[in-house]
This record gives structure tokens, C-alpha cells and sequence, in this order.
RNA sequence: GGCCCCUUCGUCUAUCGGCUAGGACAUGAGAUUCUCAUUCUCAAAAGAGGGGUUCGAUUCCCCUAGGGGCUACCA
């Protein structure tokens, strides 16, 4: 029988980075085994349907670079892929087991529940459950509407076996008791839903975050109930904060649209998220998606939980930067120089050429695409003020740096017709004979030239700006020394 | 509180009874270098504790401890 799994986001909100892996860990075994992925949208909560949620999910992933096999907008042989498309069929499944004995009908009032789950109280009463039909036409007669329950066993157990657990065993009378089924605005809960249409949409493997362990026992027992097969379950390791906790807001960023805006890389990302909670061997740690898509098997998974390591995730990203051409860094890193107002959108003529001409510069300086901004900035934009502080290097009288720069000044007029190697040998010579350390003939310079300690390669950096302005910045810090002086 | 799950370097992990416990990120030191970064070398760094089983346990079992999750008319 082939490999059938799904990922079911509930659009409540943005795609969470720990989503994405589930997503993932589902998309590779349908790609590993020869599969089939299916996406399907669980919006059974109307109170927190959110509406750009399901736009956010399409470009979340394809961003990201996976597709399923079968889903809303692509269509396949079980749609709708949509519940809330889909409630008929689990009111007539309710209907079903509340005729066979399986669930009944309950009419609780919704608020006084949540009020004494506030005051502590914990479990449900069950008290409509051996109530007899007279007595509960009378709430009907009152208008409250019911919701159906299932009605869990008091005695006994149920188990089932996990991929990544194993043998996973729990007490009936342990089970949430006689959890709600059909809400009383007649859509159904996560259980009646994801029983009905894994069952219905034939899936074979249910890959989803441990927090789900605790409720597969009620899962289990509804498939019996229904008398239809269980799926495989496999239960991938939560993804945690550094402090340990659930990965969460004040970790850092977590929903997906804030780590492409970050600047990270769809395959970097891709390749971090692979190795939390998975592994292939003892050394390995680049994986592409091609790689993972053959290599991927549930029983490399892991069974204990893992802690989401921003810096190697930055790590991973650099790396993946570096192996990018020009001009892929190029398209990739001018979306970035546009959003932070560097350069028009689109960019003119010089600016492309500009940026193109500095890409082999920054490449292996870049961490996160985004940081281009802060690499580029003094080619795309005037500086307006230097810090004297900056431009005097450490045991250096800063009376003396006018004469540095000036000197230095001498030295880079010709910068477009000379080569780097001829470049430095000057600067060498005059740094030996002003008696002064090559660094700190070079600092005062890079300085006035890109504004900051840290730059890309000073003479390239000085070429891309043009030897006119880099002489007129060196131009403006000497002034600036002299008159601080 | 109850129930369930988990436990190897700070972090991600390898090890499916023989280990001088391997790799990667991060960290530290050094080399390269005009700064930053890249790159390279080296270093430090782990089997929660206690019982068993076994010739031999990080690997198997039990207990304790710690961590996490669930305990909704949310998923």
C-alpha cells in the first residue's frame, strides 16, 4: 500500500517555523517512500479563523520550496481539502456513533464550563450521558443547542504503536473524559475531524508534534468506534526555546514570513530544520533538498525533544550565501536593499551596476541576505558624519591623522589604474616611512571611505564608490579632524 | 494535582552490549589577512543519580530526580 500523509495547519495565524518542520518530516516521507503529500486546511475553529492565514500558508511554502500532492488549490481525488467545505460529512459521522451508543448528545452551557475549568475544577461531569430522553427534550424545548460527546470507555485501555515511540499505552478512564466531538455551532473538533478525514482522504501515516501523544488514545478509540483501520502514528520531538520551554514568540522569530524577511534562505532554513530530531550518520551535515527527499526515513527520527539554535541556523545560511553566484546574490540580496531604502525600486542603471560590481565583496561577509544593507550602504548613500573617535586609531594623536589621510589621499588618485597588490605596496612604503603601523595608515581611510571599521576590501570599496568621491569623504575628514583639533 | 513522553559536550546529534564516547554549531587559542569576514589548525567540553541483568553497560530493565507536553464546545 503506498504512503499517503498530510500537513493540517489551521489557519489561526502565521506558519510557525515548528509547522514548517512538521510539514517538512511529512513532505520527505511522501518523497522518500514515492508517496503522496496532501495539504488540508482544519478551520473547525470559526472564534479564531484568521483571514490572511491561508494566504500566509501558500507563501510560506512556496517560499520554501515544497508542494503537495494534493490539496485546496491543486485539487485530488478526496476534496474538498477544506473542512469547513466538509461539515456535512462529520455531522453525519457524529450522527452515526451517537446512534450506535458510541457518543450522545450533551447540552452543557459552554460558559459555566469555562468558569469552573477557571476555578480549578478539573475533568467533566458527565452527567448527560445516562440521561434519559425526556429529560433531554427538555432542553430542547429551551432552544440549547447540544453538542455530541463521546463517550469514553471507564474500563480498560488502549494502546498503539508509535514509529518513533513505540508501544504507547494509556488507561481508558485516563482519556479526557467524553471529550466534545460536534461543537454546538455544529462544526466539528480537531478529534472528529482528523479520525473522519484521515480515514476518508486514506492517509497511512499521521506525522505531528508529540503534544498530540496524550489525545491519540481518544484518536485510537474513535477509529474503533467507527470500525475503520488506525493510521501509523509517529510523533516527531517538539522544537524548543533556548530556555527549554515550547518554542515560542519571545525565543525570537518564529513564524516563518519573519525569518524570509530576515534574510534567511529557503535551503538553509530547509537543512537546520532537517536535523532537529533527525539525523542520517556521524558526520554529515549539509543536505539539500534533493538529498533529503531520497535519504529521509522515520527511523532516523529522534525521540527527544530539541532546542531551535539560532547561530546554526546563521551558520547553515552563510554557508548556503557563499555557495550562491553573483548573480543569484544578486537578485536574492535586492529585495533587501529596496526594502531598507538603499537603492530605487526598481534600481537604476548605476545602482544595478553598482551592486553588481560589489556582490563578490560582501559574499562572504554575508550572514543573513539583509545584511547587504548594512555592507552597501556607503556605495548607496552619502555619508553625512564620521566620528572622529572612528577615525583616530588606537594609540594615535589625532593631530596627526589629517596627515595620515592626507598622505593616503596622495596614494589612491590613480586607484582605478593600479591593482590592489601595487595599491598596498604604497601604502606599505608610506606607512614605514611616516614610522606608523600599515593598519593605522589604512584605518583613518577606511574610515572617511565607508564609514565605518568594518568594511568590505578598502581599495575595491574604494573603485565602486569612484576614486572622485572617496577623495572628496577623505576630503570632508580631514576638515573634520583639523577642526575637532 | 493527574496522566503521558523524554534524558550523551552549552546546543543539534552519532553510538542499535566491547568507547581511547565521533561529528557539527557556539566558545577559547593560533595561522592567514589592510578592517570585518572567509578559510585553516588546535583546545576545552557529555553518557542525571541509584540499583539491577551481563564476562562487559552510554547502550537492556527498574526506581528516583529533572525537563517537557496534555488535562477546552483550540488545534
Amino acid at each position: 500500500m503506498s504512503i499517503r500523509v498530510r500537513y493540517a495547519p489551521s489557519p489561526t495565524g502565521l506558519q510557525h517555523i515548528g509547522g514548517l518542520r512538521t510539514a517538512l518530516f511529512n513532505y520527505l516521507l511522501a518523497r522518500s517512500s514515492g508517496g503522496t503529500f496532501v495539504l488540508r486546511i482544519e478551520d473547525t475553529d470559526r472564534e479564531r479563523f484568521d483571514e490572511r492565514s491561508l494566504q500566509d500558508i501558500y507563501d510560506t511554502f512556496q517560499w520554501f520550496g515544497i508542494r503537495w500532492d494534493e490539496g485546496p488549490d491543486v485539487g485530488g481525488p478526496f476534496a474538498p481539502y477544506i473542512q469547513s467545505e466538509r461539515v456535512s460529512m462529520y455531522r453525519e459521522y457524529a450522527r452515526q456513533l451517537v446512534e450506535s451508543g458510541y457518543a450522545y448528545e450533551a447540552f452543557d452551557d459552554a460558559e459555566a464550563l469555562r468558569e469552573s475549568r477557571e476555578d480549578g475544577k478539573q475533568g467533566y461531569e458527565p452527567i448527560f450521558r445516562g440521561m434519559s430522553e425526556a429529560e433531554k427534550q427538555k432542553y430542547r424545548d429551551r432552544g440549547v443547542p447540544p453538542v455530541i460527546r463521546f463517550r469514553t470507555p471507564d474500563e480498560g485501555a488502549t494502546e498503539f504503536e508509535d514509529l518513533v515511540l513505540g508501544r504507547v499505552k494509556r488507561k481508558n478512564r485516563d482519556i479526557v473524559t467524553d471529550p466534545v466531538l460536534l461543537k454546538s455551532d455544529g462544526f466539528p473538533t480537531y478529534h472528529l475531524a482528523v479520525v473522519v478525514d484521515d480515514h476518508h482522504m486514506e492517509i497511512s501515516h499521521v506525522l505531528r508534534g508529540q503534544e498530540w501523544v496524550p489525545t491519540t488514545g481518544l484518536h485510537v478509540l474513535l477509529y474503533k468506534a467507527f470500525g475503520w483501520q488506525a493510521p501509523a502514528f509517529c510523533h516527531l520531538p517538539m522544537v524548543l526555546g533556548k530556555d527549554g520551554q515550547k518554542l515560542s514568540k519571545r525565543h525570537g522569530a518564529t513564524s516563518v514570513i519573519e525569518f524570509r524577511n530576515s534574510g534567511y534562505l529557503p535551503e538553509a532554513v530547509m537543512n537546520y530544520l532537517s536535523r532537529l530530531g533527525w539525523s542520517y550518520d556521524d558526520s554529515r551535515e549539509f543536505f539539500g533538498q534533493a538529498d533529503l527527499e531520497s535519504l529521509f526515513d522515520v527511523e532516523k527520527l529522534s525521540k527527544s525533544p530539541a532546542v531551535f539554535d539560532y547561530r546554526k541556523l546563521d551558520w547553515f545560511n552563510g554557508s548556503y550565501i557563499r555557495e550562491k553566484s553573483e548573480d543569484e546574490l544578486y537578485d536574492l540580496v535586492l529585495p533587501f536593499l529596496v526594502r531598507d531604502g538603499l537603492v530605487s525600486d526598481p534600481p537604476d542603471d548605476a545602482q544595478a551596476s553598482t551592486i553588481r560590481a560589489a556582490i563578490p565583496l560582501i559574499r562572504e561577509r554575508l550572514r543573513l541576505l539583509s545584511d547587504a544593507s548594512g555592507l552597501l550602504r556607503f556605495l548607496l548613500q552619502d555619508i553625512r558624519e564620521w566620528t572622529v573617535d572612528e577615525l583616530v586609531p588606537k594609540k594615535t594623536a589625532v593631530e596627526d591623522v589629517p596627515d595620515y589621510l592626507a598622505r593616503a589621499r596622495e596614494l589612491i588618485q590613480d586607484a582605478d589604474a593600479v591593482s590592489d597588490d601595487v595599491l598596498e605596496e604604497r601604502f606599505r612604503a608610506a606607512a614605514e616611512a611616516l614610522g606608523i603601523k600599515l593598519g593605522n595608515l589604512l584605518m583613518p581611510l577606511r574610515v572617511a571611505v565607508t564609514g565605518s571599521t568594518a568594511s568590505p576590501p578598502l581599495f575595491g570599496a574604494i573603485r565602486l564608490l569612484g576614486v572622485h568621491r572617496s577623495l572628496e569623504r577623505v576630503d570632508a575628514c580631514i576638515a573634520l579632524l583639523r577642526k575637532e583639533n
